[in-house]
DNA sequence: TGCGTTATGTACTGCTTGGTTAATTAAGAG
DNA sequence: CTCTTAATTAACCAAGCAGTACATAACGCA
């Protein structure tokens, strides 16, 4: 009675159908994320010349073959796993609507959202590391990566201007600038935690000292943006 | 009338004296000093993984049995290099005195210093980097590293509070949150310059870049940290 | 239902690379 | 002056590892 109404024997997945859409014969865009994913944890954990293809492979659902056929060598894959890391974060900063708010509280909003995400995200940032470790070789011709980037600024930018339309913000801030350090203050935190919390202890670390730091953070940059006279609207944020 | 008041016929050395005190036969400790410093070179440009104990004897004067022979192996010698990393750049905070200035121009003058050192010690920042990579495991039970950094703390916490009690800092500061976010800012100029200036561009990093950068680093912590009562003192610091 | 193309499994290879063996020479102590 | 120990040389090795050869199965299409 049961599984007899097609002659071709390969639907013995179809019993195992807990999981959603598995073709189970063959999948190559399956097998393309597959490998891209478990890739990404082994470069972002042991960098690029630390990380082992066999054991990318060994993680897999698939072959060291396959990553041969859809990535051509190691590079090519560690490229694409770049790629991949820059596209995963892009562009939240879009989804905050800071439009909405006053100037004040959309770059308190910006900032705390960037620390925020950074900390969610510490395989990029180590994608960042390790890509940095060598001197950005690799994104050199990913144009895809400089284009992900640009809206942070914009973003960053009307605010900005809103700020000093307003009175609010002092005169000669550049969004370029202002982007670095809240990336600085941000990155940082991710990036360096193992030694800082090694020499300095972890207290810094700890849900409550993040929360703390968090806030701080934002604090620090409206404190660097906003004119003396307007001191006061921040002044609660103490503690 | 010169160099015949010794009998010992080991001067062979003494016709190439152009370079200093080199005795040319045997010198352990000549030895040890070239290897760190060519594996200094190789692991911070490489990684831990990166780096090739092949290519570090080939650009030393001794041999690669020399590097087992004083260090073990490739992990003892990339600790030993790690701690002459944070050796080579410890302690500068106290030659500042900053004692003999005002509060301000300390903690105006600890930052740029911080921010310039960074600086001027890449290999020293990419040991860092690769140290955060592999998760802080070889530092841990290096308790030298972890002396060497605590003045730089003491230094600041003496500042902070004649700071505090001159009436010009704010209350419910922390020195340790400050150290962080000093060198977050520094660490990150350095570190992340590869992409950073790949994505926007490397006005920030031409000498004029840096020079602003580093002003506007000091400025942001002074703001940060100054009751805004006193803002008065800095406000010729724009541009 | 046959056929070119895409995708995949198995087994293999050769170079790279961390680490070693064993013999040799210089330095220093008595 | 000798004898022990520290320093050094040169050749060697086995495992690790990126990358490949080759066969073959599934797919899309006519």
């Amino acid at each position: 009675m049961r599984g007899f109404e097609g002659a071709l024997m390969r639907e013995a997945t179809e019993v195992t159908k807990s999981k959603e859409a598995k073709p189970a014969v063959r999948d190559p865009e399956g097998v393309r994320r597959d490998i891209l994913t478990v890739a990404m944890e082994e470069f972002s954990q042991n960098g690029l010349s630390g990380a082992r293809i066999d054991e990318i492979a060994a993680r897999t659902k698939t072959s060291k073959r396959m990553i041969y056929y859809y990535f051509g060598d190691k590079e090519g894959l560690y490229q694409r796993v770049l790629e991949e890391a820059y596209g995963k974060v892009r562009g939240g900063e879009h989804d905050l609507e800071l439009d909405a708010l006053d100037p004040i509280a959309a770059l308190d909003k910006l900032c705390r959202f960037t620390f925020d995400h950074h900390r969610a995200n510490p395989d990029f940032i180590r994608m960042v590391m390790v890509e940095n470790i060598h001197h950005g070789r690799h994104m050199q011709m990913s144009k895809t990566i400089r284009d992900l980037n640009q809206p942070a600024i914009e973003e960053l930018e009307k605010v900005l201007r809103r700020g000093q339309a307003d009175g609010l913000f002092r005169e000669g801030l550049t969004p370029l600038e202002l982007h670095w350090q809240i990336s600085a203050l941000s990155f940082f935190n991710v990036s360096n935690s193992a030694t800082f919390s090694l020499i300095f202890g972890g207290d810094l670390f700890t849900d409550e000292g993040q929360r703390r730091l968090s806030r701080h953070v934002a604090d620090m940059v409206l404190r660097y943006v906003l004119r003396p006279d307007h001191f006061d609207a921040i002044l609660a944020d103490n503690s």
